[in-house]
DNA sequence: TTGATTCATAGACCATTGGTTATGGATCAT
DNA sequence: ATGATCCATAACCAATGGTCTATGAATCAA
C-alpha cells in the first residue's frame, strides 16, 4: 500500500478551516501560530493540528524562532493536484477524439 | 452559512475510491453501476453511495435506461478547483511582487 | 529563580463517513 | 405470471476526523 501523495493532498484540502489557513498563508505570507489562531475562530491546539496536517502534506513549512513557530505556504505542493485535474481533462478530450474517429470511420 | 460549492468538490474528491470512479468515467466514458462495481472492489450499495456523492457535487450525471443506470463524468465541474489553485498561486506571486516593490523602495 | 508566554501533544467527546447486509421497486426474460 | 437482474435506499457499525480542555516543554522577562 504505497501512500499516494495525491491522497494526502486532497484529504488535507478537504477541510474548509485548513483551506482558509493555507489561503491566508498564501495571501499574507509567513504567520505565527498565535496570529493564525486569532483569526481562525478555533482553539490554538486545533490550529496546530491543522498546521501539522498541512505540513505532512508538504503544503506548508515551519520555522522556529524563540518560542514562536512561523508557518509559510509552499504552493508548489499543489502541483500534483493540478496534474491530476489536467489528466482528467485529458482523458475526456482523448475520449472525444476517439469518438470523432469512430464517427469518421462510420461515415465511410 | 452558504454551502461553499468548492467544499462539496474538495470533500467529494478526498476519497480515493471516489477519485478512482471519477477517473474511470473520465477515461473510459459512460459506465453502468454494475460495471463500475465489478472493478471497484466494494459492494454495489457502496458504489451507488459514492456515485450519489459525485452527482451531488456535479462531477457526474446519470442516465436511466431500462433497469440499468449509466453514469458519465462532467469534468467541467473541476473548474472551481482549478480556479482556487490558480488563485493560491496568484496570491503567492502577488506577495513576491510586493516584496520586490518593498525592496525597491528600500533601495532608494 | 520565578512567572508568563508560546506552542505541541495527549486524552476525551461527538459528528461524520465509508463500509456492510437486508430489502424493495423496476425492468427484463421465460 | 414468475423469476431473475439491476439498482437505490435503509439500517447499522466501526473507524476517522475535528473540536475541546488539560498539560507539558521551551523560551523570554522580571
Amino acid at each position: 500500500m504505497t501512500p499516494d501523495p495525491r491522497d494526502l493532498l486532497f484529504r488535507s484540502l478537504a477541510d474548509p478551516t485548513r483551506r482558509a489557513l493555507f489561503e491566508r498563508l498564501c495571501r499574507d505570507g509567513e504567520q505565527t501560530v498565535g496570529v493564525l489562531t486569532a483569526h481562525a475562530g478555533i482553539s490554538q491546539p486545533a490550529v496546530s493540528k491543522h498546521l501539522g496536517v498541512l505540513k505532512r502534506a508538504g503544503l506548508v513549512r515551519d520555522r522556529h524562532q524563540g518560542r514562536q513557530t512561523h508557518y509559510s505556504a509552499l504552493p508548489g505542493a499543489l502541483a500534483p493536484l493540478i496534474d491530476w485535474t489536467s489528466q482528467m481533462a485529458g482523458f475526456w478530450e482523448g475520449r472525444f477524439d476517439r469518438l470523432e474517429d469512430l464517427l469518421k470511420r462510420m461515415d465511410q
